[in-house]
DNA sequence: CTAAACCTTGCCGCCGGTGTCAAGGCAAGC
DNA sequence: GCTTGCCTTGACACCGGCGGCAAGGTTTAG
C-alpha cells in the first residue's frame, strides 16, 4: 500500500504519515522507484497513533503502544511500557484537572464578586 | 520609573515588560534619552497581567482588565468587558474540565483493562 | 577616563503536529 | 507526446509568551 491510500483509509493526510514515518512510528519499505510501501497492519498502527494523539499524548508517549501492537498484541496498551505511560498520563491529567478546577473556582468567585460589586456601586437594572 | 526598576518590583524581566508595552498593555512615556518611563500605577497593571496570565488568559483576554484598572477601578474585573471575558473563560474552563475528565475516565478504564488483561494472559506475580 | 550598569531596537529559537508550497521524478491513459 | 495524478525531499509558517544575544547609546560611580 502506498502512502496516499493509507492516508485515505486512515482518514488523515500524507504529510502527517510522512511525519510519523520520519519519527520512527511507522514501518515502511521502499519500492524501486523510491515510493514508500506500507503493510496492511500499519493501518491499525495509524489508528492507534491518532486516537492517542486525540487524548493529548505526544508522539514519544505513543511509541510503546506502537511497539506493543507490533509485538502481536491485539491492543497497544497491554504491555508494561504502555501501562507505565498510561499511569503517568493519568497522573498528569489528574493534576491538570485539579489545577483547572482551582482556576475554575477562582474565576467563579471573581465573577460573582465583580457582579455583586457592580450591582452595589452603579444602580443599573438587574441582569435580565 | 524605568523598565529595570519596574521589572524588579513586579518580579519579572525587562524583556517581558517590553513585550507587554509593544502589545499595548503598558503605558509609557519616553525620556529625552529614549528610555521608557513608567508611572507607579503601571506596577499594579503588571501585577494584573501576570496574575491573569497565570490562570491561563492570553494577552488579548487581559486587555479589558487593564482598561478597567486605568478607568480608575480598584480591581480590573468589575467592568462589563472584563465580566464578559470572565464568563467566557469560565465556560472555556468548564468544557476543558469536562473533556479532561472524559479523557481521565478513558485512561482509567484502559489502564484497568490492560492490567486485568496482563494478569489473565501472562501469569506474572501480582503488582506489589 | 573607564568600567559597570543601565537602556534601546531587532532578530532567532522554542514547542509539535500539521498545512502548504516548490521543484522534481514516475506511471498510466489518451 | 502530453496530461493527470501519484510520489519524493526540503523548507517555511503557525501559535504565544517569552529567553537570549548582538550592537549600540547613556549615565553614574570611582
Amino acid at each position: 500500500m502506498r502512502i496516499g491510500e493509507l492516508a485515505r483509509r486512515a482518514g488523515t493526510s500524507t504529510r502527517t504519515l510522512r511525519y510519523y514515518d520520519q519519527h520512527g512510528l511507522l514501518r515502511s519499505r521502499r519500492a524501486d522507484n523510491g515510493y514508500r510501501a506500507f503493510d496492511e497492519a500499519e493501518l491499525r498502527v495509524v489508528d492507534e497513533i491518532r486516537s492517542l494523539l486525540a487524548v493529548g499524548f505526544d508522539l514519544d508517549d505513543i511509541r510503546p503502544f506502537v511497539a506493543c501492537l507490533r509485538a502481536g498484541h491485539a491492543t497497544g496498551d497491554v504491555c508494561p511500557d504502555s501501562v507505565a505511560v498510561l499511569r503517568r498520563k493519568l497522573a498528569e491529567v489528574d493534576t491538570c484537572v485539579d489545577r483547572l478546577n482551582a482556576v475554575r473556582d477562582q474565576l467563579h468567585q471573581q465573577l460573582t464578586e465583580a457582579i455583586a460589586h457592580r450591582e452595589k456601586t452603579c444602580l443599573t437594572r438587574p441582569a435580565p
